[in-house]
DNA sequence: TATAATTCGGACAATTTTATCTTAAAATAA
DNA sequence: TTATTTTAAGATAAAATTGTCCGAATTATA
């Protein structure tokens, strides 16, 4: 569903927020660790987050990652997906039509509207807030 | 979502399914010229098709691809996804984790369990026959 | 039987995605 | 200022996916 760069990106989103949450900043090597990911080929999926603005990162010693205040609340997971995977997955056809619409439909088209607003929705509602405060609270898991 | 693979084992199927309900096989040219995909790839996904038994195939003069007439019913979406990507779309964690249930829940797994439930129950519902009469009576399109 | 039409299967090639390495740049602190 | 810690950026490599080519096998027909 989302590459792979995605979920490092999502899972390490989460992790800088959670960490930001108790006013702390977190270092690639941290959060490789925490997330069980490629360390260089996170970095990499940070660097699009920091251009993005998603997230913050500082370099040199005491340096790391952090997310800003308000951007806890305001980040939803929509725009780290879209920041990296691009709106592909609830704007594209299911078929790869780079056309589709209601006048023109692919044969998936009509089945696939609701799971596409449904996906839409979900990743405009939640934000790294809900998701980060979830994992402080060990209602969900970082890794496993 | 689908990989390129399992797009163009969709369109090839339901035009099979489409000529077959007009008593008539295809061959792989006139499939890969009717839905627009790389012939030779093309033929690697109806093998797989083939083998699993969704669609059947005859070589020779005369020969070609075509549907039983009960699997045109009985042949669902989520057939031919499993067959060429697996269960990985709606079975599959979202953020990739091999296990990931309401026990251990990955940050995004309640806010997925709609989406995976809906996708699952679309391409459980929807059959090779559904999709190839809408594209035979001109509702949906397998090129554009 | 010979020929033509067709799929099958394996090897290969190109592209994209995922992953690594290495050097530079920046920030801090001694 | 110098050493240390950290991210940034570019080059490269590995793996997976997508795509091509070619000869073998099979079927129908003349």
């Amino acid at each position: 569903m989302f590459s792979k760069a995605c979920e490092y990106g999502i899972k390490a989103a989460v992790f800088i927020a959670q960490k930001s949450l108790l006013n702390q900043r977190t270092s690639l090597g941290e959060i490789s660790d925490e997330i069980n990911s490629p360390r260089a080929f996170t970095a990499k999926v940070l660097q699009i987050l920091a251009r993005e603005n998603i997230i913050k990162s500082m370099r040199g010693a005491h340096g790391g990652f952090y997310v800003e205040d308000n951007a806890i609340e305001n980040v939803k997971l929509y725009n780290i997906v879209f920041a990296i995977d691009g709106d592909n997955i609830y704007n594209g056809c299911a078929l790869g039509f780079k056309k589709c619409d209601e006048n023109k439909p692919c044969p998936m088209h009509f089945q696939f509207k609701s799971i596409r607003d449904n996906l839409k929705s979900v990743l405009h509602q939640t934000s790294l807030h809900d998701l980060a405060t979830d994992v402080e609270s060990g209602i969900s898991f970082l890794k496993i």
